[in-house]
DNA sequence: GTTGACCTTCGAGTTACTCTAAGGTTTAAG
DNA sequence: CTTAAACCTTAGAGTAACTCGAAGGTCAAC
């Protein structure tokens, strides 16, 4: 099958596809006559599993590693377990860093509220977002 | 003060002073004899706002346009809510979408626990990471 | 035989920097 | 005065994972 045809299959951009092959994460294709790429089932399999460890977010390096293992009839059980994990640890990690931008902004919501549109003058860059707790550090203070 | 100095009293590096003034986020300083940037304090007070919108994940087009208003000395506390709102549903949208990420490999882990080291064959690319709901759609199915 | 959908390649654009290279300036020490 | 460290300058390439555009070749239908 050509190339939209794996992309339909698959839910990959033909674009997508593209990239991976030339990125050197799947095999090139066999072609057609004309050049068209050429895709197998097995190719399919391929490809449908990339796009489930992408949906994963998992690192297009670790999805390489895993793919060219498969390739060479080799279980990439224990690389997946390492990546997972790390991926794992990663998510939680954004996860619980997102959560600290999200209060933070709502602190800053409920200040721009307070503060409606009072202009503290020209001292200051935005009254709202400039925090108390970072204020100037005194550079020049006597030391 | 010059680059280095600013950055200290900042937190930022000098390298991303520079990236900052050349995509027009910030006016370029003064500029010493010799060339070196040369910072005032109105420079250093623009410098760690933008770190703290930063900080806030902010996306630098953003902050460009609330500085370039500030430049103007024009308040802007219309544009700082609408982008806090903006930044805030970002936010929130991507943290649901990471706690998903988060269940979905916290259910592959149980399941590489269970598979341990079986390997299925060569019918699919890796047993683990291959979900179940993720079965071939029948691309070729009689209908 | 020509339209339209599909395919090909290459190169540039995206975000927000970081790093490297190749060089000029300042400051302190000897 | 010379030298070395630490600072500064610029331009350009690299990062992650694609997406988009340009310029053109191919295939199916009418």
């Amino acid at each position: 099958m050509r190339i939209g045809e794996a992309a339909k299959a698959t839910g990959l951009e033909a674009t997508a596809i593209r990239f991976y092959e030339k990125q050197g994460v799947l095999p090139g294709p066999g072609r057609t006559d004309s050049g068209y790429r050429d895709y197998t089932q097995a190719d399919v399999d391929l490809l449908r599993f990339v796009r489930r460890a992408r949906s994963l977010e998992i690192p297009l390096d670790d999805v390489r590693e895993i793919v060219g293992l498969r390739i060479n009839d080799q279980a990439p059980c224990d690389v997946v377990r390492k990546v997972m994990a790390r991926e794992m640890a990663a998510i939680e990690s954004r996860i619980n860093e997102l959560e600290g931008l999200r209060d933070e902004l709502a602190r800053l919501q409920m200040k721009a509220d307070e503060v409606g549109d009072d202009w503290p003058g020209g001292a200051c860059v935005c009254p709202i977002v400039e925090a108390d707790d970072f204020a100037s550090p005194k550079t020049t203070a006597a030391g």
